[in-house]
DNA sequence: TTGTAAGCGTTATCAC
DNA sequence: GTGATAACGCTTACAA
């Protein structure tokens, strides 16, 4: 697989020049002449002349090139941070790379050293369902190379972190059903090592107490897999039970969604018999019947100020890009069929 | 941002032998005493030293690296063929790095260039809505740099192409309208230039013939966005139109989905009056109300099969992996609520 | 069994 | 204005 790609050396044995002056010519560099730098750039034009970027990347320790580590490039959110991540990539002269974990530690690890060893100059990371310690990002952040944060962000001191205010939006959301009515409300919860499960299932909580709805344990349903099955499954049996209840507010819109089918294959009618509120508005929620009320994070900014962040700390370098901090964006409650009441 | 590698050299230098020597003794060459390698690689492993792969693709001009390039990675159909490719490419020991193109012929000249300069091993190509002409791939083609092209296939000569038999997967699809007893059926199609948009009108225009009901010209829709939005205007205008279609054949679920939605705010009941079939079965397509009869692509076994044939370029370079090959999997119709009548 | 040196493509440093 | 040289980290003839 020769591809015949040109290189300085070329350029410079065809012009019977040395190649450091073919790397000045390139580069308008002061202090060539004139003549050269055509006779140069028009033989790189011609010869489709390209720099190795990994000859590059070897010189300068630097690839210009940032990393992006997250669970699954399937998610509709993701995907949104990701357009947001490369807009700001590529108005600075950055490539973006995606290393997905398959939800996976053992992948995460293989991501990041796989990152590191490329010289790649910073991480944008999502860690995975199954991520508890944090060591092999500690490692590298203690050698003040850049990470960011987004969405899914640990538990450590001095990380630069971007995320939505999960707490607040799954506050509105249940409030938003509050006032629609209903009172007996589940929750479908994420993962338990997600801060962002915590953060929305106490947004749940808050939500209850102060309308004075006490809350029932068993009304918090863990679901791990994140399936529409598994949710459905778990829905039909609180809804086959004596105390059925008449809303969920569930950790994503895959699991409300399931719940809603549940519902449905019940024979209640959704919103009237029962309302639900998913989370992260998903390409589909606006699709099924009836349209899914959800809250809605604002993916592309989350993108775009994460890779803001991370430029800043490999180009600037300075102290203050590294100081720990974390940017909180708010989230939206899209109010849709499945939780609005005509009352 | 020092990363403190540790390199080949501080092995050496540490131990008091050449680079040499540690690097042949890190790979158990042979002819390296025991005891070296036993001291090399007890350094090794404490210094956490991890060979540093931008040198190694420089030197060996390989990257152990496939690049995939898609048109965007939030299509459900190519986020399971990303992960047939890495299951594959892992196996194999190769990464596997991602760049979307956003259906921009430009990003997609720039990813195949960023590919290119980066020494990645080979491509795997699904190429974008606005690309009409394959020169950016051709050079490479023609220099034997390893290319596969996977779902949207070109029209050239001697590419190596992995696709689905879109063909009688929209023939099926459209046949079991008929037998369903649906005869005005229209067709929302997709971008021109993509020869799986050709196939599938061609599945839909041979059922029609089969079974002898005349092609309506305004009945093939050509639906170049492909969102939900479009497909409902469309249909909307068509359903209230005088000579009513009583079903749809889209060219994807998200299309379907909206001829759907239009269909249901006339208040025509599906699928009763108006009978829906998809392509790709999209993860949203079971969760909709009615759940939408689509047609399904084996996405894992593509990524699968394609990464497989370009690892046979790159690793054997026999001429035989070079020779223009198209592998063509089978679809399958998945029968679901927007199609089956209750006879 | 080990070391020396050249080279992958580029650029920074000195020298002329 | 331009050239020679070294270096980034690694591998591999060729020597020893």
């Amino acid at each position: 697989m020769k591809l015949g790609q040109a290189t300085i050396k070329d350029i410079a044995k065809a012009l019977n020049i040395s190649s450091s002056t073919v790397s000045r010519a390139l580069k308008d560099y002061p202090g060539i002449s004139k003549e050269t730098k055509e006779k140069v750039k028009e033989l790189a034009k011609e010869l489709n002349y390209r720099p190795n970027a990994v000859a590059l990347s070897l010189r300068k320790s630097k690839s210009s090139t940032i990393g992006v580590i997250i669970p699954e490039v399937v998610h509709f959110f993701f995907s949104t941070v990701i357009s947001g991540i490369e807009e700001v990539a590529y108005a600075n002269g950055y490539n973006v790379i995606l290393l997905q974990t398959n939800e996976s530690l053992e992948r995460e690890k293989a991501a990041v050293e796989t990152m590191i060893t490329n010289q790649i100059d910073g991480l944008l990371v999502s860690y995975s369902k199954e991520t508890t310690s944090f060591e092999h990002f500690q490692k590298l952040i203690d050698f003040n190379y850049p990470i960011v944060f987004f969405d899914r962000i640990p538990d450590l001191q001095n990380t630069i972190n971007v995320t939505v205010d999960d707490f607040s939006g799954a506050y509105s959301a249940v409030k938003h059903l509050i006032d629609q009515g209903y009172s007996k409300i589940v929750h479908l919860a994420g993962p338990k090592n997600l801060k962002i499960s915590k953060d929305r299932q106490d947004g749940y909580l808050k939500a209850l107490k102060e309308a004075n709805i006490s809350v029932r344990e068993d009304w918090i349903v863990p679901c791990p897999l994140g399936t529409s099955e598994e949710s459905e499954t778990f829905s039909l049996q609180l809804l086959k039970g004596k105390d059925r209840p008449d809303a969920v507010f569930a950790s994503n819109d895959i699991a409300a969604a399931g719940a809603i089918k549940a519902a449905k294959s019940l024979g209640l009618s959704v919103p009237e018999d029962f309302g639900a509120v998913g989370f992260s508005n998903w390409q589909f929620s606006s699709m099924i019947d009836p349209p899914l009320s959800t809250v809605s994070q604002p993916g592309f900014k989350i993108g775009e100020i994460a890779a803001g962040l991370l430029l800043d700390m490999i180009d600037n370098e300075s102290e203050e890009a590294f100081q720990g901090k974390t940017e909180v964006l708010e989230t939206r409650v899209i109010v849709r069929g499945s939780s609005l009441r005509k009352s």
